[in-house]
DNA sequence: GGGCTAACTGACGCATCAGTCAAACCTTTC
DNA sequence: GAAAGGTTTGACTGATGCGTCAGTTAGCCC
């Protein structure tokens, strides 16, 4: 009898998840300083008590919950990203789940403000952002080093600075779907960012 | 009787500018919600009381003071750009003038990532910062569509598209230089645009 | 001077929350 | 079945900070 019907006895890492869970998303609804630590437990259905339980302070499950999120995500995108073998293909895979749609993405989109706003003003913050942006750069760039190996992408784009730049130009792309510029709209984005591609590293390529 | 002309001494709006002034730079110091009306008395050396006697709630305060940086960041580079004729040089004018060195600059590029931040979350900020960035995107495409003119840019290029691009990628990589990605610096930001700028507009003109 | 008003002050009321803690509630083990 | 240890609860505490308001000062006109 570990489940039960409604009152689901739950393990320990159950229970954090669990709390992580609905922090980022608080935080990804609300912004990082909205997010109330009645809310987490309200929303997990538990008492204000029970988050300290599993977490000292505030800080320590905001700071948490963002790792958990952005973890998630990327272990999210490995797997789909492995199972695309040709290097362009798997590029223009990245650029389309990346692309801030509502729901679970434009939410994890939302974080990643929270984060540049956070980590621009407190620098504590920063080596863990540092940590998870290079993961994202590197993966752009073993992404570009496979297409030129595979020949499909040009031999003299330096793929440091290609990663450099498409990530630079989706996170400013992606600000400006989420603050609703106009103009700019999901299709927007996938346009100018393959655009980009194919200019950088496609044409004239072999 | 609360202030309610625009006839009002010129102490008045003194005070009123101090205020700001003092606000838009806690705000890029501390971010958002980290200001207290307390700390923008301390920096103007007044009252709390006073901050209230200018304007009804910290929201008020908070908002017009974001609208009174940007608007004078805006009017600063105007005035700096009128002097430069040639559109290529005038473009690089723009792009070195928004690099974001440590001073005013950079807080200003603070405030940008607060405002990002606060406008995804909460929406009745977008229209406020949709009207600023449509007028920075406003300055680049002018300037393209001038050099278009002068016959010193590509006459096939898009002037808006080509904003669009452009302050994307000035977005992305001031978030990298501001988080303190490694390897994106100032020099390399600069670089990065300039490149673009060559590679999009000036290559092949003619 | 005396009356009037705008500008300013800062102490206080009140709401909001993070974090604490003692008691209650399980689950396991002997 | 009882003790032990882990988990959960929610009322409570103390700190913080916004907004209010009664009171003060300074300028100005008659």
């Amino acid at each position: 009898m570990t489940t039960g019907t409604k009152a689901e006895p739950r393990s320990d890492e159950d229970r954090r998840a669990r709390i992580l869970d609905a922090t980022w998303q608080l935080i990804a609804e609300r912004g990082f300083h909205a997010v109330r630590i009645a809310d987490i437990a309200k929303v997990c259905g538990t008492s204000t008590g029970t988050v300290h339980y599993y977490f000292p302070g505030k800080n320590d499950v905001l700071a948490e919950a963002l790792k958990y999120c952005v973890d998630r995500a990327f272990a999210r995108q490995s797997t789909q990203l492995r199972a695309v073998h040709n290097a362009h293909e798997r590029l223009l895979k990245l650029i389309d789940m990346q692309l801030p749609r509502v729901g679970q993405v434009r939410d994890e989109w939302a974080i990643w403000l929270q984060y540049w706003a956070e980590a621009t003003i407190r620098p504590e913050f920063r080596p863990a952002h540092n940590e998870y942006y290079a993961r994202w750069q590197e993966t752009v760039r073993r992404i570009v080093q496979r297409g030129q190996r595979q020949g499909i992408f040009r031999a003299d784009a330096d793929p440091h600075v290609v990663a450099l730049r498409l990530t630079a130009l989706t996170d400013g792309a992606a600000i400006q779907v989420l603050t609703g510029v106009p103009g700019m709209t999901i299709g927007t984005m996938r346009e100018l960012l393959v655009d980009f591609v194919h200019q950088e590293l496609v044409a004239g390529a072999r």
